[in-house]
DNA sequence: CCCAAGATGTAACGTTATAACATTGCGTTT
DNA sequence: AAACGCAATGTTATAACGTTACATCTTGGG
């Protein structure tokens, strides 16, 4: 039996946006742009949010306050985001180190981790050789 | 001659409070308990945890929005916070391994790395074993 | 003494996130 | 079809976190 006609809904539209965009975006962005799309209010964005990032499909930027698609197919690792913060973006990777460093750090001190934010600010490899600073 | 006299500044007040905290607080937290001391605006605060945060005194946690004293003494070293969801306790570690991830994932991407902000969410070594989960 | 620089006070505003409660759409059961 | 259940959505308000703008006060050096 079919089944599976799925209505589109919010989390779908915050998903194609943030897909759309090629810099993490605050979730106040994500409701201007999708206003024409029939979403009207935070709460609306952030349940979005919420499911999608439940499910594994988007990412939050904690030092950012932003949102950001999931470079997809790590599963349970956890991913890395280099921030450049001259030319703003955004690059995710998985990295065994850094897994590796948790897990050495958690067996010395008996913490139990769950989930970890690793993010790392500096400068991009266009900025840092391109440009002097600023 | 002595420098001196120094008078007590609205940084010192913030700092000692932060110090009397057994775990991170909000800006508005350190408002609130340092309305009698004649902090009345939340700029204040703010104002002096940029100048602690610039002299090295004071970290911020950037996934709980709050504000902790350094453990002191790294130099320069990312530290790395771990987190526990379930008592709220914050351990500040200065890590290596951590330093030797970033070092190296740097290396291949040729991310100029500035600072980091590395936090480790998870139970602590009591809440882990004690309680069951929550 | 006077002035420039920095610290502080005050108020308003901006941004991010959640609470609380009502309503709608749609598939399933009776 | 009517009744029900449930997830998604709508609406409004508010909490929580952070910044801007500008006036005033201190303070130390010339």
């Amino acid at each position: 039996m079919e089944k599976r006609s799925k209505r589109i809904t919010h989390a779908d539209r915050v998903l194609k946006y943030l897909q759309a965009q090629d810099l993490p975006v605050s979730a106040y962005d994500i409701l201007d742009g999708l206003r024409d799309d029939g979403v009207t209010a935070s709460t609306t964005v952030y349940r979005a949010l919420e499911k999608l990032l439940n499910a594994g499909k988007v990412h939050r930027i904690e030092s950012l306050n932003a949102w950001t698609v999931c470079c997809g197919g790590h599963d349970g690792k956890t991913p890395v985001f280099a921030i450049c913060d001259d030319c703003g973006s955004v690059t995710e990777h998985v990295d065994d180190d850094f897994a590796d460093s948790i897990a050495s750090l958690s067996k010395r001190t008996g913490f139990a981790p769950d989930h970890s934010v690793l993010e790392l600010h500096g400068r991009c490899r266009d900025c840092s050789t391109s440009a002097p600073s600023r």
